[in-house]
DNA sequence: TTAATTATCTAACACATTGTAAATTAAGTC
DNA sequence: GACTTAATTTACAATGTGTTAGATAATTAA
């Protein structure tokens, strides 16, 4: 088999990159139902039929725009340092949150935007798919165990507890350094989180 | 001033009705995008100039969609005893879950779509405030101001682990009850959850 | 029960959006 | 420089949007 890939067109990248970023930009100024194949087109100075040689139509776009997004997400997980120090989980999650940051204008409009859930919904299933592999590997807490926590109930809690986190950071415009949230993380896992006279 | 309130005409009670009915029946047979005003009149045997007499468009529909489902959720919060048992956290959400159980067809399509955030994003707003509330009321665990765990980044996490679970649990069709979903709750939150070598 | 009120329906309108097609022009590849 | 492929232009039918004006039906008040 033939894997030398075929180096795709430069056109292709300058036009699919145009409609991405128009999109980006639209995104700031308007809600979702605003924005119109037209709109995108005409903001990314291309032809609006090539906008449909491209994408079969918006979700289509967006699909291929969150797929993109797990993909370098994964990624930056991925280039994290293994398990050994006894800080190794928060150092896991410190480089996502760094990618998060350095391309934040992105991930604040993709994430932030009150209309655009096929992007959070990736990324909850990216990190609770993450939290499960972890889980089977490593076991639950005895504590945990002990007491009858479902094995899914706590990956529905603790991949929801994450993203919402990192959402909610986005939205506030990031008023505190990766490192610091990530530190955050390590401890409110590692506390119980309320009295028993508390919460919801 | 006269506030004996005019007992609105019937004929709007019932068109409202038809209306949201067939939205949300067309929740459950195809994705958001596809559904329109033309489609939800249609299917509510309701003339589509009758719609504009209503709302201005559909987000507008969605909104007070979201208004209302809210106001319910309230009323089930506010009917729950008074905090005084060492489980009284537990029974709070408690009432909530059975209403959600009890109005479970109409969670799950308009939670549990996947393109329908306002909804959450409502409902997120609604316990976190929640939380916020609780927690500026009783204060945070001493361990947890010990260890510096910020009041903002707490409510973040909490009231997030809170709703994606309850979406989870809806997704998945409430694979339990809502009495030992609410002590699952109780659990996390009391017991530290994770090992310091896992976690993302 | 009748008269007044108000919600809904009907028909029509201008306009935007969608998705597709065919022929032409421009850019990139070999 | 010849070949290949991407983007453009122009055009079209179909659908959706939001609004208007007048007719009809249901509700309420006298």
């Amino acid at each position: 088999m033939d894997h030398t890939k075929p180096r795709t067109d430069p056109r292709i990248v300058r036009t699919r990159q145009l409609l991405k970023d128009a999109f980006i930009d639209l995104l700031e100024e308007m809600e979702i139902e605003k924005i119109s194949v037209n709109r995108i087109a005409e903001r990314a100075t291309i032809n609006r039929v090539t906008f449909y040689l491209h994408y079969r139509d918006i979700p289509d776009m967006m699909d291929k725009m969150a797929d993109e997004m797990v993909e370098d997400m994964q990624r930056a997980l991925d280039e994290s340092p293994p398990i050994d120090s006894d800080r190794g989980d928060s150092l896991i999650l410190l480089n996502l949150l760094e990618h998060i940051a350095d391309n934040a204008k992105f991930y604040k409009v993709i994430l932030g935007s009150r209309r655009t859930p096929v992007f959070t919904e990736r990324m909850l299933k990216m990190l609770s798919d993450s939290v499960k592999r972890r889980i089977e590997q490593f076991g639950m807490n005895d504590s945990m165990v002990d007491a009858g926590i479902q094995k899914d109930v706590a990956i529905w809690y603790g991949s929801a507890a994450l993203i919402g986190t990192i959402v909610a950071w986005l939205r506030n415009d990031m008023p505190y350094t990766p490192t610091y949230l990530a530190k955050q993380f390590t401890m409110l896992r590692a506390y119980p989180q309320w009295r028993s006279t508390e919460g919801v």
